[in-house]
DNA sequence: CTGAAAGCGCTTACAG
DNA sequence: CTGAAAGCGCTTACAG
């Protein structure tokens, strides 16, 4: 056991600058209505004596806890390693937001089912809690749903589970975006790679950018749904297989993530299919497998500091008891090469 | 501000359940003191008021704290999409590893040199601190460095600075596992992309496990240096650039990290170069990368659990006054694509 | 501008 | 097995 030898407490700095107690606190937390010189006095010899305000301390008495939960849902397995690169990226931005608005984030990798816990709040560890991951961990999901009905303060991104006030990608303009860039490259005969009956909201919201799109040119829009049961990478390369054996034109993908999209692309190379001469492919994520894929994969990708952002604001709100309107962080077309820039129509495949 | 409403404290329990305040402490905690009959009933009543033990009085009192701080050095800039995956995989090992311990994670990611922050443990909000990330921001480093000199508790992992305790995986074996796959598969002129005078330890120790490897086979050890200034996959790709133009025979890459070992496989292909036909490719690090990479990159693995695990006993015996031998992660060799099991030697290339 | 005092909600000797 | 009491190290009215 660490036994905390001589910390110096506010009284051994009121002792050593001859100022009550009090005062060392005012002075420290700059209350102004503490001398300026005073407060300069206190401060030195704080520091020389090493003295910093115990954490814990000025907790219980303030009733200000500074800090918030952020939990990743994780395959049940809890392997670590199959978390998806695009929630850690999520999760920096939000320790990134949380730190600049002067709050601390308590993280946890959560997946087994008897090991789930959001006791954060009501054990004043954090004002409230910030839940992201994988979408396919259900029993989580559920847990933090019903977390929330009870009355505990939850954001998340993505959420499966209509409990949780959520911040998402605006994947409607997202998926635009992405058949506007396609047609812009003269592909026409593009498909949609998702799954219409999907937990994950933003794939029907991807799904449903995509048809806009395709009715405002005057286009089909057809959508190939991904198997269930197999990862994301390996409905991708199905879903070119399913395309190519049902022998219909197509000379573009949009893939409503990237894994889909990368699956797909490994599937096109494999069959002989040159992206992004015969096809064009799109993903949306914005995952860094993307620009090492090859080709790398022209992708939609969220602002994620704005999603970061967002998400503590919207904790923030909640708290405040506000509800403020459905929040989503824009996103942007990041071009790269398995799509054509402008040019006239292309042969595709199975014409 | 977020008032405490109705919050239940130990004192509303007591009361509802006849006992003192203390015996309710007690028997929440477990205390087995208490009479099991007690305890159950306390713990009913307890539930029934939605009571939970304050956290922060709990250690104001107590004195113990149950939190680690993790911090992630980031690029200065401050770009958690810059941030390494491997390092995000620790990160998910670190937090379980501590969960399984009973302790918290407090994760900051730090990068601008003026948000440089670690009064986790002076502030009594953490034990100590783990730090990941980046050794290019060495700036960073050497603050940590300086913490650690200044009496902080503090364990990394890749450290530039000798100030810090550490845990690494275990490169010298994990190279010579590389290398003995590579000659299992029948290559011969096998060189090392690395870097011979670099901040991180781990790549003069995965050159050394290459070179006694080499020695071990009779064969004569070639290191390619990665040119500063650029990102690993772009040294990797200039690295091999660089050995086409000298002309030198070589019929394997052993890369001191995936990264590296990406880049060179870029570049191989570009240059019309058969991976693992001609020129066979490990890598280190086992980044989710290599598994999406075509050819998928067969790839040197630390053992993350285990890294987690590591970093925070570490941390625990230095804070317990201990120092254990050097503490070194497992690593084991994953075969995937980019190079050949065991068959005759191959042509390699400017033979 | 500063101090004396109360008290945040617990844990833990101590006594019985 | 349980209770009365002290006290962890702060913050914050209140009074001057």
């Amino acid at each position: 056991m660490v036994k905390q030898r001589d910390r110096a407490t506010s009284y051994d700095v009121a002792l050593a600058a001859g100022v009550s107690q009090s005062t060392v606190s005012r002075a420290l937390s700059g209350d102004p209505s503490v001398a300026a010189a005073t407060r300069e006095r206190i401060a030195e010899i704080a520091r020389g004596l090493n003295y910093h305000v115990d954490a814990a301390a000025s907790r219980v008495r303030s009733g200000r806890i500074g800090t918030i939960a952020v939990v990743l849902i994780c395959p049940v397995q809890e392997d670590v390693r199959a978390f998806n690169p695009f929630h850690y990226a999520l999760l920096g931005a939000i320790c990134a937001a949380a730190s600049a608005r002067g709050l601390e984030t308590l993280v946890s990798f959560q997946g087994a089912q008897d090991r789930l816990d959001n006791s954060y709040e009501c054990t004043r560890r954090a004002i409230g809690t910030i839940v992201i991951g994988t979408s396919e961990n259900r029993q989580a999901w559920d847990f933090f749903g019903a977390s929330a009905r009870a009355g505990e303060h939850i954001v998340c991104w993505g959420a499966p589970s209509d409990d949780l006030a959520w911040v998402r990608a605006d994947n409607e303009a997202g998926a635009r975006l992405a058949v506007e860039h396609l047609l812009a490259g003269g592909y026409r005969r593009i498909v949609c790679i998702g799954e219409a009956d999907c937990p994950q909201r933003q794939f029907a919201e991807r799904y449903q950018g995509y048809a806009e799109a395709m009715a405002a040119a005057g286009l089909p829009a057809r959508m190939v749904e991904a198997e269930p049961g197999c990862s994301r990478h390996e409905q991708g390369r199905r879903a070119v297989t399913q395309l190519l054996a049902q022998g219909e034109a197509f000379d573009a993908i949009f893939a409503a993530c990237d894994d889909l999209a990368l699956g797909a692309m490994a599937q096109l190379r494999e069959r002989g299919i040159a992206v992004p001469g015969q096809v064009g492919v799109v993903g949306f994520d914005g995952l860094r497998g993307g620009v090492l894929s090859v080709p790398a994969l022209t992708t939609i990708e969220p602002d994620f500091a704005a999603a970061g952002t967002l998400l503590v604001d919207q904790l923030h709100a909640q708290l405040a008891g506000e509800t403020g309107p459905a929040p989503r962080a824009p996103v942007a077309l990041v071009v790269r090469d398995s799509s054509r820039g402008r040019g006239p129509s292309v042969a595709g495949v199975a014409a």
